[in-house]
DNA sequence: CCAGACGTTGTT
DNA sequence: GTCTGG
DNA sequence: CCAGACGTTGTT
DNA sequence: GTCTGG
């Protein structure tokens, strides 16, 4: 699956790898990004391909709280056209979520062994991801998670497409993020139909890292740091 | 008809 | 909002 | 995703 | 066990 990952690039890396058309954002740099917290996406726009910071979370417009963006994190390729939660996030708000890696943990028992995946022939990644808009209704009580917003204000939302591993992945977790080549970014966010399928194997360096990484408090270089070869 | 779910992962 | 189960 | 809390009362 | 916060 995929439940942490960084960004760390510039605004320069971004804005060339995805060919982006807006103007810089600051962008603080993440050793460890987790579920709930705002990433920088990538969305069409009808004045250009954007550089939008979403919570990481899909909420789909019709959810009454914002609880079920607990478990929205992720979406299935294989069936995320044709559930509630996604289909009309897949039909219409197409994103990609621009990092330079993603974490996997392998389990040994109890023991939660990280690794950070990287490609190694890119400094960036693209993964695929879908979008929404939820609108805070009245009543609802205020938590840490709506940062501050109120009832009427709109949240905007993602989350990040996952198939099953490829053969490079296999031995570290039996699910991973859907990556996008450069070439299908423009179809994909246009609404295409783009084939979500594990990526080839080649292209993905698997490092094992510090269970630094474990504690989402911990947002520096040494999440990144890779440890002697270990798998 | 109304009520209740709507999601993923991993683990048992 | 829309579908399924009762 | 993982880590950590999970409760009440009253007082500051 | 389950939920929230990071």
């Amino acid at each position: 699956m995929c439940g942490r990952f960084t960004q760390y690039f510039s605004w320069q890396d971004v804005h060339a790898y995805a060919s982006l058309s807006s103007t810089p954002v600051d962008l603080s740099p993440r050793y460890n990004l987790a579920p709930g917290q705002q990433a920088a996406v990538i969305r069409d726009a009808v004045d250009g391909r954007r550089l939008s910071m979403l919570r990481w979370g899909l909420i789909p417009f019709w959810a009454k709280s914002p609880d079920i963006g607990y478990r929205t994190i992720n979406a299935r390729a294989e069936t995320a056209r044709s559930k509630p939660a996604f289909r009309a996030a897949y039909r219409a708000r197409r994103c990609a979520v621009p990092a330079d890696g993603f974490y996997e943990w392998a389990r040994i028992g109890s023991r939660k062994q990280p690794y950070l995946v990287v490609r190694g022939d890119a400094p960036l990644m693209l993964l695929a991801g879908l979008w929404e808009q939820w609108r805070i209704p009245d009543g609802q009580t205020p938590t840490k998670a709506l940062g501050g917003r109120q009832a009427g204000d709109v949240l905007e939302t993602f989350t990040i497409l996952t198939t099953e591993a490829n053969e490079a992945m296999a031995p570290v977790h039996h699910r991973m993020p859907v990556l996008l080549d450069t070439e299908l970014l423009t179809p994909w966010l246009a609404g295409e139909d783009v084939p979500l399928e594990p990526c080839r194997n080649e292209l993905l360096t698997i490092l094992p890292v510090s269970t630094h990484v474990n504690n989402a408090r911990n947002d520096d270089p040494d999440c990144v740091r890779p440890l002697a070869a270990l798998i």
